[in-house]
DNA sequence: TCCTTGTGTATACATGTGTATACCGTCAAT
DNA sequence: ATTGACGGTATACACATGTATACACAAGGA
């Protein structure tokens, strides 16, 4: 039974509310927890060793769900600019609906636990991984080689973390960080079909198409 | 009078090595950091109010010392590559020479206290412009709008911060780290330069060059 | 000379923490 | 019907924390 349920589903939850507005997830009390869980402090050994597996716990949690929400993105988008849009909206919402997971990943991912980081690294090259699959197997952008979609695949995964704080915390910024991260796949997608050229072919390029 | 001396230098360094191994700013405690210090706990209050005081003081001081860095940073370069390659060899050798102060920097920028986050955010703004006024000032790419210039610096200063953790971290990978952040600003410069054609255009175009 | 100011120390207190031990009800299996 | 595991509780302990008050001592100006 992988599925949380009373106490332990009780002090995940509240591990979730306590990080959204102040702390982060290592720097959770035990007692903390308890409290906000409206449970008994002890009853937290009940579920958990201590605290490092309690964190490493709700990292699983949130990368499953996560996971099951990014597979649902594989769908159709007729050119690469298509589905930098439906992307960009796609996870865009998804982090806005959880923004208690969100968090945990942008503060534990340079945060000062090295199993956390770790974990989450491995998280997030694997969201990437399949990002670039995606991309390459619907021939998206085929004037550029795999390992360049690959690699792009992981700056914009982090990118797009990076900006989910201000996303969800900056309620009027939010269509302005949208189109600006579709600036930034485009360009760096764009800019990679370059990459073979000089910078004075690019400059005759720019100057036989005006 | 500026400058540190006795006991709150001694507090100020303290606070900064405990964060490279293993803490965060705002998890410091006033005991651990006396203790560090060498120090009388109450000692604390003769220099700090309390705990975000102190944290803001440090903040401070990163920030004057990393401005005086980048700075130094006007240097020459003939081209848009040279710059990026300069620029990017400056900069990480800064994080690899103050990992205290990027340590902090990455972790702050999205950890739980607004006020350091707000703070750290003005610090990279303003990084950011100067970047971009350089750039604009030596015509080092004339192709681009300025106010895209402006947006691609933002982008680049903080995918540079996100990367300096690796970067530190991780000695075998720096040469890597390195070009993929070379790479990663030319793409976008070279991407933005087609901002304004459709991907018609650019198919055409790279037939054309072939 | 005295007095103030700056810096560091010692002691003390209330509160919060992680953890250990022991107790209790529910419920399913034997 | 008894047993044992499971989830929850109560009490207690040793320790760390932030903070308040009071003391010490050096330097400098009046």
């Amino acid at each position: 039974m992988n599925v949380l349920t009373g106490g332990k589903l009780k002090l995940v939850q509240a591990g979730l509310r306590l990080i959204t507005e102040t702390r982060s997830l290592t720097s959770l009390g035990l007692r903390e927890l308890a409290r906000e869980a409206g449970l008994n402090p002890n009853t937290f050994y009940r579920h958990f060793k201590n605290l490092d597996e309690f964190g490493l716990q709700v990292l699983g949690y949130i990368a499953a769900d996560m996971k099951s929400g990014v597979r649902e993105l594989r769908q159709m988008a007729e050119s690469s600019e298509q589905a930098s849009h439906d992307t960009v909206t796609y996870v865009y919402h998804y982090f806005l609906a959880n923004p208690a997971a969100t968090t945990v990943a942008v503060r534990e991912l340079h945060g000062p636990s090295p199993l956390l980081r770790k974990a989450l690294e491995a998280q997030l090259n694997a969201s990437a991984r399949e990002m670039a699959e995606d991309i390459i197997e619907r021939q998206l952008v085929n004037a550029v080689p795999p390992e360049t979609i690959h690699e792009i695949s992981r700056m914009t995964i982090r990118y797009i973390l990076f900006r989910a704080m201000d996303y969800i915390e900056k309620p009027e910024q939010r269509e302005a960080i949208q189109r600006e991260t579709e600036r930034f796949i485009n360009r760096q997608f764009r800019g990679a079909m370059l990459d073979n050229l000089s910078q004075g072919d690019i400059e005759t390029l720019m100057k036989e198409s005006s």
